[in-house]
DNA sequence: GTAAACGTCCTT
DNA sequence: AAGGACGTTTAC
């Protein structure tokens, strides 16, 4: 019972990671409404607690990939925020594959051909040049059955309406060794480390950094793919700002208000008008043979190269080997059909089957592509933020005379912290990028010629820039459990419960210094230090890599 | 830097 | 609905 060691996904290289809140969008900064099951659940509102569920008013639009996730073939995490240019950005960004919930950089990916299929609807997702060729599409899911688990329809917080499910995550891999938390060891304080499992070796957990390896060239193969010199064009548009809020915003939702209900109901209902929307907008554009939709609300022109090579990656190929370089083609997809769904259902030992296959996968072979899905489009509702009121309720009580949780044993002190935000902010667009996992990023002005076939990617990444939040709207949410708060701290145990999950395998990350969800989806600026290589030492399942302690 | 705790997710 | 497990934050 137990899944015991079900997720992780540090084997390997990193994959199947739960999302995480992205604490950007409104209703992660909302505070609960208190009325909603969950909520009367929490034991804050002396529930019992059982549910260990968020409010419902609170579920996250744009869910994003925890800082612990890797990339399956380097190894590495994201590194969108060294870089400039929107094209590398994604190039090194992970993305998460709705189909197979491999993560990997795009970058990584050796497919002399095939398109990912960006969806823009949650941050750092797609699905990946490998699923197209294997002909699996959104429905084709893993197990099949065509439903994740919103089709209950209480727990889906992506779904967008009923049709289209919406995808989560939580694929294969292994990871975990036993953290002590397991749930509430209050309730049965059933920690006791010292017997015989529960060892944790936290040092060793960290490894030591990969050497860098001279591979970094990449850049140009056949012809301009763009990358970061040459002429990346940039994607970056925008899209257009009008954002609605309907209730979420402005419900009040913050004590006790019971617009939950309302605003839950505004919110779908703005979905799916902006699906329709994004629908007639964009068409679809998907890659397949013919081609040539040119045209788009917008003005996107560009003159796709094919590419025909990236390096001819199909093959053999080693995770590892490949550095940031090529962007692979991609295309935009929308959510409708696309969107998919991430199925989460196989049974955990499937998972593990899964990540081995993974692991072969890695390198397969493929045979070409093509298919054509139909349907895809989205649109965007999207809530914003803007000042706010906070709630606050933050846990510590600083008194060192209390060990255990000052959060939840003191129960809401009742004051009110407000948060300054600063970020780090830095060249054009520190700050982060309004949720929008279903903007309506039509397709960025920008064309980028690089080896896509025609498609498009982008949208929730970086669209838009320019929007400084946090400090604008008068101050931002502030005390948010876990909001903000990590925004600027970024820590990522990497060896995490030492025994638990650093075991080895998951815990590394090495991002330079901040990135993390809010990097992730917004664009930072570069770093410093751009680690051109990676190690990707990992062959595959498991390398040594690390952070330096 | 580790460990504990918390909150939420995700699975059963 | 119950619980385990994950991810993140906070405390030491
Ligand atoms: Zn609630
Ligand atoms: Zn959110
Ligand atoms: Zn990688
Ligand atoms: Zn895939």
């Amino acid at each position: 019972m137990s899944g015991s060691k079900a997720l992780g996904g540090g084997a390997g290289g990193g994959a199947r990671r739960r999302r995480t809140r992205c604490r950007r969008c409104q209703a992660c900064m909302r505070t609960e409404c208190g009325e909603c099951h969950f909520c009367k659940d929490m034991k804050k509102f002396g529930g019992p607690g059982r549910m260990k569920q968020s409010c419902l008013l609170r579920q996250c639009t744009a869910p994003v990939l925890p800082h612990t996730a890797v990339c399956f073939a380097c190894g590495e995490a994201g590194k969108e925020d060294t870089v400039d240019s929107e094209e590398e950005k994604f190039s090194l960004s992970l993305m998460e594959c709705t189909i197979c919930n491999e993560i990997i950089h795009p970058s990584c990916l050796k497919m002399g051909k095939a398109e990912g299929i960006i969806n823009d609807e949650i941050p750092n997702c797609w699905e990946c040049p490998k699923c197209h060729k294997e002909g699996k599409t959104s429905k084709d899911q893993a197990d099949g059955s065509g439903k994740r688990r919103l089709d209950n329809g209480e727990v889906g917080r992506w779904k967008l309406t009923d049709d289209p499910p919406p995808k989560k995550k939580a694929p294969p891999s292994l990871e975990e060794g036993g953290r002590t938390d397991g749930g509430h060891k209050r309730k049965k304080e059933k920690e006791l480390p010292q017997d015989s499992g529960p060892k944790k070796k936290m040092k060793a957990a960290h490894e030591k950094r990969l050497k860098k390896k001279p591979k970094q060239e990449v850049a140009e193969s056949n012809g301009p793919t763009s990358s970061a010199g040459g002429g990346a064009g940039g994607l970056q548009g925008s899209s257009t700002s009008s954002s609605s809020q309907a209730g979420g915003g402005g419900s009040g939702g913050g004590g006790g208000g019971a617009g939950g209900t309302s605003s839950a109901d505004q919110r779908s209902h703005h979905r799916e008008k902006l699906e329709r929307f994004k629908r007639m907008c964009l068409l679809e554009r998907r890659p397949s043979s013919s081609s040539s939709s040119s045209s788009s609300s917008e003005s996107d022109s560009e003159s796709d190269s094919d590419d025909s090579l990236r390096g001819e990656q199909g093959g053999g190929s080693s995770p590892s080997s490949s550095s940031p370089a090529p962007p692979p083609p991609v295309v935009y997809g929308n959510s409708s059909g696309g969107r998919a769904e991430r199925e989460r259902s196989r049974s955990e030992r499937e998972r593990e089957r899964e990540r081995e296959r993974r692991l072969a996968e890695l390198g397969f072979s493929a045979s070409e592509e093509s298919e054509g899905e139909g349907g895809r489009g989205e649109e965007e509702d999207r809530e914003e933020e803007q000042g706010g009121g906070d709630k606050a309720r933050r846990r510590g009580g600083g008194e060192p005379g209390l060990p255990q949780r000052g959060r939840k044993g003191g129960l809401l002190d009742g004051e009110e912290e407000d948060a300054p935000a600063s970020d780090r902010t830095r060249k054009n667009s520190s700050s982060l990028p309004p949720p929008s996992p279903l903007s309506s990023n039509q397709l960025p002005p920008s064309s980028q010629h690089d080896g896509f076939t025609g498609k498009q990617r982008s949208n929730g990444q970086e669209a838009r820039n320019g929007r400084t939040r946090g400090g604008t709207g008068g101050g931002r949410e502030g005390g948010e459990k876990e909001n903000a708060s990590g925004a600027l701290t970024n820590h990522r145990h990497g060896g995490g419960g030492g025994g638990t999950k650093g075991s080895g395998s998951r815990g590394n990350k090495i991002r330079s210094n901040s990135k993390s969800q809010t990097s992730r989806n917004s664009i930072s600026s570069s770093s410093s230090s751009i680690p051109t290589s990676n190690g990707g030492g990992r062959g595959g399942a498991g390398e040594d890599r690390g952070e330096a302690a």
